[in-house]
DNA sequence: GTGGGTTCTTGTCATTTGGCAAGTGTCGCG
DNA sequence: CGCGACACTTGCCAAATGACAAGAACCCAC
């Protein structure tokens, strides 16, 4: 479990043997995991990367979520809730992982007391991870936003078009791209 | 239930009975509800405005967060991790709602089935409104996060003080009130 | 009242960012 | 090879925001 999901905060091995006993799904590049429109699904992501986003009001798109894998991949609204979803959620990469219906989730809840822990580990890890970018753009200039983003994740940069990573950090891709070049000078 | 928590999937008359059962606490205002470097308590808001709020690397405050009742109020991060909070909570209004322990909210997910859908809500609710405040910052002018905001919770206008919300918004206060005139003159 | 502290507004100027259009680079396809 | 599609960069100017300082408004204790 710590080599699955290394930041939560359950480590049991009946979890583990009972994950290691699903079947493993796997994605392909540019496969589209959720599609607005339809009820999300709880994808488990171990290996991978996956991008999230929605349209504004003038139809333009908006990146609201990248994923790395192992993290939890889901529009919680619309999993927990039945509902549509207004996200879209594509593979950026081959992805591998666990796919979670709500049925079989609370399943798991009610026959494995310790899996209940889990998920809430999960569910706030989310919180915390939204909360987190939510201070970025609070508190952080647009530069200092790139630069965390590239030190926590530099795979990442391998995988995003530029112009989806703009459009998360909630600039242009124009303003970006000047970022990174004043950037590049300063080194 | 829906009195109390009238956005929650759970309408359970149990959970109703349950609560109503507990001690209100009542706070007044300017209390300080969560002290960075404590554990944070739950605290079920139910009637009041609340305040959570940090500092920067360069020692200054940054609000990171307003609270209207009915709505949970906790460092999600600290509650559940047991870690000491980087938060601060102030009561911005006199406070009404009940306060939870970690002991006293596993004990109830324990024994009472229905509650931990309870519970799930409510930090799916808390996903959510991280979510939606990190997509207005992307894709939303500060004027118009204003405007949002205020459409949103009129009350907490009458609470807050403008830097308090500037600082919320991300920009100066100095560009808060630039912000406001302009709106006041287009009416 | 009066004084002092705090909050909010305003003015001036520098910096950042956006909008638009043009230019460069890369890639795949016929 | 040449073409077009797409991603990225750059230049130019306008708009938004920040930094700093001064002033106005308000509150509150004495």
């Amino acid at each position: 479990m710590n080599r699955l999901l290394p930041q939560m905060v359950v480590t049991d091995d009946r979890i583990m043997c009972m994950l290691e006993a699903m079947d493993e799904v796997h994605l392909t590049k540019g496969e589209l995991v959720l599609k607005q429109g339809r009820v999300s699904n709880y994808y488990l992501l171990l290996d991978g990367y996956m991008r999230g986003y929605t349209h504004d009001e003038n139809g333009a798109e908006v990146t609201t979520n990248f994923f790395a894998g192992p993290r939890a991949v889901l529009d919680a609204t619309s999993f927990f809730g039945r509902q549509p979803s207004r996200e879209n959620i594509v593979t950026l990469t081959d992805c591998r992982g666990y796919l979670l219906t709500l049925d079989v989730l609370n399943k798991l809840f009610h026959e494995m007391p310790e899996f209940r822990e889990f998920g809430r580990a999960i569910l706030v890890r989310e919180l915390v991870i939204a909360q987190e970018q939510k201070l970025a753009h609070i508190n952080l200039s647009a530069e200092d936003r790139y630069r965390q983003l590239v030190e926590r994740d530099a795979g990442l940069m391998q995988h995003a078009q530029l112009r989806h990573i703009a459009s998360f950090m909630g600039v242009t891709d124009t303003s970006l791209s000047r970022i990174r070049r004043e950037l590049a000078n300063k080194k």
